[in-house]
RNA sequence: GGGGUCGUAGCUCAGCUUGGUUAGAGCGCCUGCCUGUCACGCAGGAGGUCGCGAGUUCGAGUCUCGUCGGCCCCGCCA
């Protein structure tokens, strides 16, 4: 039995039509308005907001109890609904054109007075955002992307379970295995000096569930990587977790486009055209500098070491000598960039690693290059014409090894665009990038390590290569980009226990330490592994984008700050000795 | 681990360059007045560990060093 009215309608929903209608809400005091003889409130909640009107010719006692009424008191009132009287319409609520007289008023809760106001645009800092955590996401700008992160879900599910996907939860308390991202470890109680780790991804689980013969696994599940953040990084975050068994790449990517396509259409009302553009990883790194590039805009990046290589300039001519590459790219219409940015830019490329950043102008009558002392006008000229410089243009080279000096013009691109405000906004641009290196070369460890992860298939042709020059040999795998966003990433499995077992080798797993971190799923594949492959979505990055939010904070309920603690409930926090103890756990 | 940037009233900021009277503004909050407001209005008022700790100085919000915290980036993120 409730000790108060409950409520008959939301906050959200009462119109014209509800007009004569005796109703009761609850919710929040948005605003109050007190005129003296007459006090209006805001009352909201998360469908809306509507006014109530108190007044002592209305009810003596409810207009009392409304001039104590404060931001954020929660409270039920019953009243009639009645039509605004001429021009005193609110056209900026869909609610405006009523008012419930306030006959009967119940304060449910006070509130203290909120150290921030709780509404759509406001200017407060994040770390008192994050503090108050439970006020922020009481702000419907915040609502609404739990709300579209909902939906999200419910698409998602609906989705694979009419493809035939089963959805199964795995462990979060598995295994700590070596590769990849840094572990969060669970000390084990009842095994001493033991530990469990959280997921990265489960990712031998699933690979284990087609053994089984699930045939078509999915999971929308939390992952947990120890590793610093960014904007689009959490240490826990979402991830949608796919596999297939007898899929080769084309049905992972035709699969994948039907669940973007729906997610677009369900909740943007946007049609996306079918089937993504794909870019080999070379082609990505060679046009855009980036493995995810974002092709919102031009500013194509050209390789010129060809007419550089007996260059007059040694910073070119051994750097192609070397086998690196000279390449760069044009900035349209910016041949007036002053000296000082010119620097600037210097500084940037610089602090990413280049020794130097070389750059023309093109002029009409001339190109003006900060090399002229070593490099003759017609090299230059080559140059120009290789990127594509037009007069009026910027032309910014970068030279040194193929990775390093395409990924800081991939840098200088972004950089660039954001500069010039390239970017349009409203375009959905999704790319597959394929053909990913299968290992590199790791200077840290003096090894090799998996590009991807250590049981993703090699491309057939390259199985060869693994012996001869494992560095070249491509994997099948492959990431989804969106507006320079990787939002996906997965790959074609190993499958044979055999060409794993050759894989750990490649990496410098011997034998033993394969069967005692990977044991169980080389054991498993000895029972009739299907060849099988898939996927996982960043599930915070897709809806990020499909809330146009900046950081995946926003799209989650209870972050982490960059330095990995949450404000609201101030972890991480020590524990008691008796816990540590139990635990068998000494701090150092 | 590194680079950049920020930290002054409940909030958002100014003051710092060039150290010096009682540290200001807007919003919010409190009190009073106000019967159609919706950024209500008017009048009055309260509110400060200048993130924290050292140092320089006759004197530090201001200069120096350290430290803590927020944000962005590099490294890292199979």
């Amino acid at each position: 039995m409730s000790t108060y009215k409950k409520r008959t309608h939301t906050c959200g929903e009462l119109r014209k039509q509800d007009i004569g209608k005796t109703v009761t809400l609850t919710g929040w005091i948005d605003v109050r308005r007190d005129l003296g003889g007459v006090v209006f409130i805001d009352l909201r909640d998360r469908y809306g907001k509507t006014q109530v009107v108190f007044a002592p010719q209305h009810n003596q006692q409810a207009y009392d109890v409304a001039q104590g009424l404060r931001s954020e008191y929660v409270i039920s009132v019953t009243g009639n609904v009645e039509g605004r009287p001429a021009d005193t319409e609110n056209p900026d609520l869909p609610t405006g054109e009523i008012d419930v007289v306030g006959k009967e008023l119940a304060i449910l809760n006070k509130s203290e007075t909120p150290p921030f106001p709780i509404e759509d645009e406001i200017d407060v800092s994040e770390d008192l955002r994050l503090k108050y955590r439970y006020l922020d996401l009481r702000r419907s700008a915040v609502q609404k992307n739990l709300l579209i992160r909902h939906c999200a879900y419910q698409v998602t599910r609906s989705y694979f379970d009419r493809n035939g996907f089963i959805e199964i939860e795995t462990p979060i308390l598995m295994k700590s295995t070596p590769e990849g991202a840094r572990d969060y470890l669970v000390p084990s109680r009842i095994h001493r000096g033991k530990f469990y780790a959280l997921p990265q991804s489960p990712q031998t689980y699933k690979q284990i569930l087609m053994v089984s013969g699930f045939d078509r696994y999915f999971q929308i599940v939390k992952c947990f990587r120890d590793e610093d953040l960014r904007a689009d990084r959490q240490p826990e975050f979402t991830q949608i977790d796919v596999e297939m068994s007898f899929a080769d790449e084309d049905d992972v990517f035709r699969t994948t486009e039907g669940l973007i396509a729906e997610l677009w259409k369900e909740i943007l009302g946007i049609e996306i055209a079918r089937p993504f553009r794909r870019l080999t990883y070379k082609d990505a790194m060679e046009l855009y500098g980036t493995d995810k590039p974002d092709t919102r805009f031009a500013l194509h990046i050209a390789d010129c070491s060809s007419v550089v290589a007996n260059s007059g300039f040694r910073v070119f001519s051994d750097t192609v000598r070397k086998g690196g590459v000279v390449a760069g790219f044009a900035v349209p219409a910016l041949s007036n960039y002053t000296r000082n940015q010119l620097d600037g830019l210097t500084d940037l490329a610089k602090s990413l690693g280049a020794g130097g950043l070389v750059y023309f102008k093109h002029h009409s009558d001339r190109i003006e290059s900060s090399v002229d002392k070593f490099v003759s006008p017609d090299e230059v000229k080559a140059i120009a014409q290789k990127i594509g410089s037009k007069n009026g243009d910027l032309g910014l080279i970068i030279s040194g090894t193929w990775q390093k000096a395409l990924t800081i013009l991939g840098t200088l691109r972004l950089e660039m665009a954001s500069r010039l405000d390239l970017i349009p906004e409203g375009h959905w641009n999704f790319l597959w990038i394929t053909d990913f290196p299968l290992l590199e070369f790791s200077e840290d460890d003096k090894r090799f390590v998996a590009v991807h992860h250590p049981f993703t298939s090699p491309k057939p042709e390259d199985v060869p290569l693994l012996d001869a020059d494992a560095a070249t040999a491509r994997a099948r795998a492959y990431d989804l980009v969106l507006n320079g966003n990787e939002i996906a990433g997965g790959s074609i499995r190993i499958h044979s226990s055999e060409l794993q077992s050759k894989m750990f080798g490649l990496l410098g797993i011997g034998p033993e330490e394969a069967k005692q971190k990977f044991g169980f799923l080389l054991d498993a594949f000895k029972y009739g592994a299907p060849p099988h492959g898939g996927i996982a979505y960043g599930f915070d990055r897709i809806v990020m984008l499909l809330t146009g939010q900046k950081s995946i904070r926003d799209v989650i309920a209870f972050p982490k700050t960059s330095s990995a603690m949450s404000l609201m409930d101030d972890s991480p926090s020590t524990v008691d000795k008796k816990q540590l103890d139990e635990l068998h756990i000494r701090i150092l």
